[in-house]
RNA sequence: ACUCGGGUGGUGGAAUUGGUAGACACGCAGGACUUAAAAUCCUGUUUGCAGUAAUGCAAGUGACGGUUCAACUCCGUUCCCGAGUACCA
């Protein structure tokens, strides 16, 4: 009988799915065991082969503790929200919810082909509205909980409300400083906006203004991913800071517990090291530099905050240094100098926090004019401003030493700032060092101390002097919570007067209302911000309430009309008291629910507020109560309506009656009127007085939503009680659960994912909602998978335009491009007659030197074939490349590798060329997809063979050449059940199985016969082997022992049943379908995942001698067998008498026999 | 630039605590079986030198240096590659 795995696999994940073989309790007897996987974002390219790698070991894990009879949870969900599915919105119109639909089923799909273990039932997606309804929730608690800091702990708001309510917030000890500290009394008398703005300076979710990037062309905000060298990937457009209210997380609040709670778990030495280095914590001092007045010396001094983590090195500050962003630069730079500055703050706004950092070897900076003094020693030090020093840290500002740090260095060099030495002989003049062991010099009432222990002295000196004090520093910021985006949780907030209100948990969810469009709004703000009646909860007034009966009051008004003023004011109060059947009717029509039109509640229409409009259909919905039956009131509504209608509006009136008693009918007269009308297009511009588009209301709901960790903050409390409407994750749940055991997933999330959902954790147990604080008690991190990445090199018409011309290239294009290009003509020229957006070089069409002017974008690996891009397929396939001009040199688009004079490859680009390989993700377009390997070879081969690839934790270039290997192996196995094979192997020495034995073929399976000490020796080693490499994780070397094993059981011809059946359960978690099936055949009953684990018995591998190897001198030159219980001086004795150790020995005596028990033997002469 | 990883045959990798470098596979070469193919099996396969051969000697874990009886493993310097660097997830 064949292997075969197509019968095979689907049958037993047919069984294993109908029989419910995964599903989990929450409830059993035996011990629990949570294995966790950090669950998918569900890209359009499918699963790619990196996924299954932590899948696959997080699987064999829960199999393996399964058969030791653990409880085991083992889910999987999809972080469903996020910006690619946006951007495949903008590109394509298809909604984020389909898209993410469809590529949840397909990763699902793919996944169950592999035979995962997870317990479906359990599933979470980050996009459900069930689910993010919690997101919000917490998002409340963070938000109305703070960071008590004597506790150190989060509690309740309402604590420290009602602690400012009595006492107010007084300094312990030293006077009031105004605008930070208050009195009751004072808090009491300030004004609820006020009291707000103190408390959103607590709040663990908080509002602030904060920088983003900003594209002016696209009218949008870009994530650093977007920007390639400074400009947008989409479109080439330049980039730069901008301002905007933000929210955040206030993690550093949490940083001190965040690093303490690293001691409790077991993540790797490294990845701890990142935490903490990401947190960055140190301790110094924040120093005032008085700035020397530019107006005259009784004008009060400015002062320059600083923080340093060297405060012995003050006497060595030769000048400053100030984040271009700061404050005070405006106000100190001299008239001298103005121009100067500018120029140089309009070079940084262009250049991104990372490029800043990372091309340290340019140095560039401007002199504001001004100079700060020294308090210790009077010294006038001149006050610069450079992109080195970043806003965000500490205080943006720093006393630079040169002679102690590099950086500073380099800087005193290039702008020739005199050098000040403090450490005399440790400094050389030619580098900076950073020592503390000097002695200082030149250093007032320091000199003479170790600059160990003048840290101290220094700190206690400026506290004395009052200019500062001592501080503990972050490098870690308060993390950025919400996005300009669509695709993510909206916010449960609304907005009023510049007051931040919480929903209350009985309104969530808050759903994310449909939209057609997901572009920008106005000011930049999410694609949320254009749903106006949406955004505006303003509440709108009818014109009974108004107090009109005119109809000829509807008019025309103007946008900033007293009028119109008027208007919203009564909408105001109107909306509040909207009828039970105006909501009735709301929550029928809402987020596009009649035949995908979209209807406003109460949007004005000039002076006219109707209770619903549709403005595309100019369908106007009415539901009225008693009063309409009044003559008076008849006479008016008809009046109003002839009105509407002179402008195209049509009205359906319905009754309170009709909605109460046939709600129905009154939803089918919309649709019907919906159908039956042609679409308007609907008025653009705020100014259009008849119809109004983004009211102006004073309540509006917050526009942007939640960054991508949200939802992945708190996932592995929900896949423990995830059907549950009442709470996020019921108490009793998660303290049966408790911490996840293991957890596998990449480095990559080393500091953004793990930080955050730590610190959420922390939050949660705080307020006593769980009963743990540190989410994952064992991180394993799976290395990548890499795949090669493809570029193409875009012009960039911001570069030099005059260098680069179109000379000497066979331009290539999709149409005749021979017609419309000039040679000689430059890129720049070419694009500026509007014949293509962009233009893309052949790399061996952009000439050393030019790179610069160029920047590469990663191209779908499926377009380029060998080193060539296939123009004509892309210009096809892809919309974005459609009008873009490729052009080519000899008729090719050639990807690019450049060598340098010893023929070692170069990366003359930012980014590397193509044959180094990243990271395997969707947006680097390198994608390989698994499906193809799992038809050919079958699920069991192809999990064994990700394994066999190596190391879990290496990362890894994709290739698929060994799979082979892995799929011989498992065919051997079935083999040893299955004995109808031919061959050699049983005709040369010894006759078949078959014609050896009479006895019947059980499935041709297993015969009897004694087991042989041979056969036990391997079976023993095997289970012990197995059984280790699983534990540590070396699931590489599982593999191989499995091949070992098989090899020889194979060689010793072993059929029989007691060894194999303990191999197969070995093997469950490793090749789960083969091993049931072949279960099957030796005739068990039952699944053979539930079989109990077998254990090694030691007296199978107990060896009474060894092959020593012996080496003379640390060189290998024989070996020996030797008796395991003989003494060093037996054993030196046969050393020496030995034939080749005497030829070595040349005579002479040994100098030291050194013989290591079990190991070795090494002779030294 | 900074933080954290990594670098071993033609390839993926093994060597668990400083103790026989290259397990197990892929690939390649040769062979068996076969009309043939597939499948299967056997032999060889780090490099250089010597030898018909068995084998022997030398070199060898990115490079250079150090510690040690002994270093892929520990220390120092250096080169290269990957991940992360706060709006990709």
């Amino acid at each position: 009988m064949e292997y075969d795995f197509r019968k095979i696999e689907p049958q037993w994940q047919k069984k294993w799915k109908d029989s419910k073989a995964y599903q989990v309790s929450n409830d059993s007897v035996k011990p629990k065991y949570y294995v966790l996987d950090m669950f998918p974002y569900p890209s359009g390219a499918g699963l790619h082969v990196g996924h299954p790698l932590g899948y696959i070991a997080s699987d064999i894990y829960s199999r393996y503790k399964r058969l030791k009879g653990f409880n085991v949870l083992h889910p999987m969900g999809f972080d469903s929200f996020g910006l690619p599915a946006e951007q495949y919105a903008l590109e394509t119109g298809q909604h984020p919810a389909e898209t993410t639909k469809k590529n949840i089923a397909t990763f699902k799909s793919q996944l169950d082909k592999i035979g995962f273990c997870y317990d479906w039932d359990r599933e979470v997606q980050t996009s459900d509205p069930n689910y993010y309804k919690w997101t919000q929730w917490i998002f409340l608690q963070l938000f109305n909980s703070y960071f008590c800091n004597t506790q150190k702990k989060a509690l309740p708001i309402s604590l420290l409300i009602n602690k400012y309510e009595t006492r107010g917030a007084m300094p312990k000890t030293g006077e009031p400083i105004p605008g930070k500290h208050f009195t009751a009394a004072q808090w009491n008398a300030f004004s609820k906006k006020e009291q707000e703005e103190v408390l959103m300076n607590r709040r663990l979710t908080f509002s602030k203004y904060g920088e983003v990037n900003w594209c002016e062309a696209l009218g949008t905000v870009l994530a650093n991913d977007e920007i390639v060298n400074g400009i947008s990937e989409r479109g080439g457009h330049p980039v730069e800071k901008k301002k905007m209210r933000q929210w955040y997380l206030r993690i550093t609040d949490y940083a001190d517990r965040l690093l303490d709670g690293l001691d409790k778990v077991a993540f790797s030495d490294s990845m701890k090291e990142m935490q903490r280095n990401w947190i960055g914590k140190s301790e110094g001092a924040e120093v005032d530099f008085e700035i020397k007045s530019q107006k005259s010396p009784q004008d009060p001094a400015e002062k320059l905050k600083v923080y340093t983590t060297r405060p012995d090195t003050i006497f060595g500050v030769d000048f400053m240094v100030v984040a271009p962003e700061h404050d005070l630069v405006s106000q100190i730079t001299s008239v001298e100098q103005k121009a100067a500055i500018d120029e140089y703050l309009a070079y940084v706004k262009s250049r991104s926090e990372r490029e800043r950092l990372a091309e340290a070897k340019i140095i560039t900076g401007c002199f504001t004019g001004a100079y700060a003094i020294n308090s210790f020693n009077k010294r006038e030090i001149p006050i610069w401003i450079a992109e080195y020093v970043l806003a965000g840290y500490g205080t943006g500002a720093i006393m630079a030493v040169p002679c102690g740090d590099q950086r500073d260095f380099l800087f005193a060099k290039h702008f020739k700032v005199p050098i000040t030495n403090i450490i005399g002989s440790h400094y050389n003049g030619e580098e900076a060092n950073p020592t503390k062991d000097a002695v200082l010099e030149n250093s007032g009432f320091l000199n003479g101390l170790r600059m160990k222990d003048a840290i101290g002295i220094a700190i206690k000196k400026i506290e004395e002097l009052g200019i500062g004090k001592k501080k503990v520093n972050y490098r870690m910021r308060d993390a950025g919570f919400s996005r300009q985006r669509y695709w993510g949780e909206p916010f449960p907030i609304v907005w009023q007067d510049g007051i931040a209100i919480p929903l209350d948990a009985e309104e969530l969810p808050l759903e994310l209302p449909h939209v057609d469009k997901y572009g920008p709004g106005p000011e930049g703000e999410g694609p949320l911000a254009n749903l106006t009646d949406w955004v505006d909860l303003t509440p709108n007034p009818s014109p009974r309430e108004r107090g009109t009966q005119d109809p000829a009051a509807f008019g025309y008004i103007n946008s900033t009309s007293e009028e119109w003023k008027k208007t919203i004011a009564f909408a105001n109060q109107n909306r509040k008291e909207a009828t039970d059947e105006e909501d009735i009717i709301w929550q029928e029509i809402r987020n596009r629910k009649i035949a995908g039109f979209k209807f406003r509640r109460q949007h004005p229409i000039s002076g006219y507020i109707p209770d619903f409009v549709c403005l595309e259909k100019r369908l106007i919905v009415e539901i009225d109560g008693e009063y309409h039956n009044e003559d008076e009131q008849k006479i008016f509504d008809k009046g109003r309506e002839n009105w509407l209608n002179e402008f195209g509006f049509t009205m359906i009136r319905s009754t309170n009656y009709a909605v109460n008693n046939n709600l129905n009918a009154v939803l089918k007269d919309i649709e019907h009127a919906l159908l039956n009308k042609e679409t308007v297009s609907e008025p653009e511009g705020s100014n259009t007085p008849l119809f109004w588009r983004g009211a102006g209301g004073e309540v509006q709901r917050e526009t942007s939503t939640m960054p991508g960790y949200a939802g992945s903050s708190w996932y592995f409390l929900r896949y423990m009680d995830p059907h549950n409407n009442q709470t996020f994750c019921d108490r009793k749940a998660s303290d049966y659960w408790n911490q996840v055991d293991l957890y596998i997933g990449g480095t990559e999330h080393a500091v953004g994912h793990l930080l955050y959902s730590r610190m959420w954790t922390k939050v949660l147990f705080d307020l006593g909602l769980i009963g743990f604080d540190e989410p994952f008690k064992k991180l394993l991190n799976q290395g990548m998978i890499t795949g090669v990445s493809e570029f193409i090199y875009r012009y960039n018409p911001s570069g030099n335009p005059e260098t680069i011309r179109m000379t000497s290239i066979i331009p290539y294009q999709n149409i005749d491009m021979s017609t419309l290009l000039e040679t000689g003509e430059t890129p720049a020229a070419t694009m500026a007659k509007g014949l293509y957006p962009e233009i893309y070089f052949s790399f061996d069409a952009i000439k050393k030197g030019e790179e610069n002017n160029f920047s590469p974008i990663h191209v779908d690996i499926k377009y380029v074939d060998s080193n060539k891009l296939d123009v004509n397929t892309i210009t096809q396939n892809e919309s974005k490349y459609s009008k873009a001009c490729f052009v080519c040199k000899d008729g090719f688009y050639l990807r690019g590798e450049w060598y340098n004079d010893k023929l070692e490859k170069i990366s003359p680009l930012l980014y590397t060329t193509t044959s180094a390989g990243e990271k395997m993700s969707k947006s680097k377009l390198n994608t390989q997809n698994p499906d193809e390997l799992c038809e050919k070879y079958g699920a069991d081969t192809f999990r064994m063979y990700e394994m066999f690839l190596g190391p879990v934790e290496a990362s890894k270039p994709w290739d698929t050449k060994g799979i082979e290997g892995v799929h011989r192996f498992l065919r051997k196995l079935w083999r040893l059940f299955n004995d109808d094979i031919k061959g050699p192997i049983w005709t040369s020495s010894a006759p078949s199985p078959l014609e050896q034995s009479s006895e019947t073929k059980i499935g041709s399976v297993a015969r009897g016969g004694e087991v042989t000490d041979a056969e036990l020796k391997i079976l023993h080693r095997t289970i012990k082997k197995i059984e280790e490499d699983t534990e540590r994780f070396s699931f590489n070397t599982a593999v191989s022992t499995f091949m070992i094993c098989v090899n020889e059981l194979a060689d010793l011809k072993c059929h029989k049943k007691e060894v194999l059946e303990k191999i197969l359960i070995l093997l469950v978690p490793y090749a789960p379908h083969i091993a049931e099936e072949l279960w099957q055949q030796l005739g068990n009953e039952g699944f053979i995942l539930d079989a109990r684990y077998p254990t090694f018995d030691p007296a199978w591998l107990v060896e009474s001698s060894k092959d020593y190897p012996i080496s003379i001198n640390g060189k290998l030159r024989t070996n020996i067998q030797l008796a395991l219980d003989l003494d060093q001086p037996q054993v030196e004795e046969i050393v020496l008498q030995n034939e080749i150790v005497q030829k070595w020995l040349e005579g002479k005596a040994p100098k030291k026999i050194i013989y290591v028990k079990n190991k070795m033997i090494n002779v030294v002469i």
